[in-house]
DNA sequence: CGTTCATCCTGAGAGC
DNA sequence: TGCTCTCAGGATGAAC
């Protein structure tokens, strides 16, 4: 999925479902969902027992559950949903799916929680919360393993001028800069390609090359089109990208780029091209978003 | 240090 | 029908 408004989408699930339960089992099925706990499946399943999930936070792409002991001891229960990973609450009867990873079962003995995940790029692992200098100090930290994850447009601690200063030191293309999730956090593909087409700027221009203002209108673009997908509970191509109940978003039909080659842009009706990019696909218009001189075609 | 690249997976769809 | 190939909303560690 997921990138932003895909992940927020999951976190409110969380909110309104999980929040506030006590966990009373914890199965892992396999051992790659939990390869990023690094003492296994089995020791995570054994932490989890007995905890009440306390919040249900997000940061970029990146979700964790603050778990509370019944010592009063909190930790974060990271969760990243990679490429295909799906959160499904749903009844304890309900069928397996295919790529089923993990189970919750709750001592309140409703619907249980569950992890599908078709290519297992996702999975979780527990952390300590340390204090985060970008927020507030009365929230409850973020988990130490991902504190390498810069603040996202969506939250306060967000600083744009402080982006748009790293951004002015990166001699690489804009597009691998927005997608750098230690520079600014949530932005992935999609996202990308439609900030860069909102701002009529080609993502191989080189970062560094743009003026100050232009940096930060692309970060507002780009916080601007999560913001609107959000609204419209993100952009689903297929059944891999659902909220919690298995819903998909609709925000597909309002993108500009991604996904459009051969179709006319919409604001000036030349048609859009699909180009090579870090092993993946940009989308973009070639009249409204010149392609900076000297650099290599590639189509895919 | 900053930047780039290969790699981890499964399934859908295209082309033969 | 069935095979091979390419591609997909991501992140990481190793190598330059």
């Amino acid at each position: 999925m997921p990138e932003l408004p895909e992940v927020e989408v999951v976190r409110r699930g969380l909110h309104d479902h999980v929040v506030g339960r006590r966990i009373e089992t914890a199965d892992f099925l396999g051992a790659r969902v939990a390869r990023r706990h690094l003492p296994g499946p089995v020791d995570l399943a054994d932490r989890l027992r007995g905890n009440v999930v306390h919040e249900a936070q997000r940061r970029g792409k990146y979700l964790w559950l603050v778990l509370e002991a019944p010592d009063g001891h909190r930790q974060g229960l990271i969760i990243h949903l990679g490429m295909s990973g799906q959160l499904l609450v749903e009844a304890a009867d309900a069928r397996r799916e295919t790529h089923l990873h993990a189970i919750f079962d709750f001592a309140d003995g409703g619907p249980q929680l569950r992890f599908v995940d078709q290519r297992t790029f996702g999975g979780m692992a527990l952390a300590d919360l340390v204090p985060d200098v970008c927020r507030a100090p009365r929230t409850s930290g973020v988990p130490a393993a991902i504190a390498h994850i810069a603040p996202d447009p969506l939250e306060p601690a967000f600083d744009k001028g402080a982006v748009i200063a790293r951004l002015k030191m990166r001699h690489t293309a804009v597009k691998r800069s927005l997608l750098d999730q230690t520079l600014l956090s949530g932005i992935g593909n999609i996202y990308a390609d439609e900030a860069l087409w909102r701002a009529e700027t080609h993502g191989e221009r080189e970062a560094a090359s743009l003026s100050k203002p232009a940096l930060g209108r692309l970060i507002e673009h780009a916080r601007d089109v999560m913001f609107e997908a959000l609204g419209q509970g993100g952009t689903s191509f297929d059944s891999l990208y659902v909220n919690v109940n298995g819903a998909s978003g609709f925000f597909e039909r309002s993108l500009d780029a991604y996904g459009r080659e051969g179709r006319p842009c919409r604001r000036c009706g030349t048609l859009i091209r699909r180009e090579a990019f870090m092993n993946r696909s940009s989308f973009f218009c070639p009249r409204c978003q010149p392609r900076p001189r000297g650099t290599v075609i590639v189509l895919r």
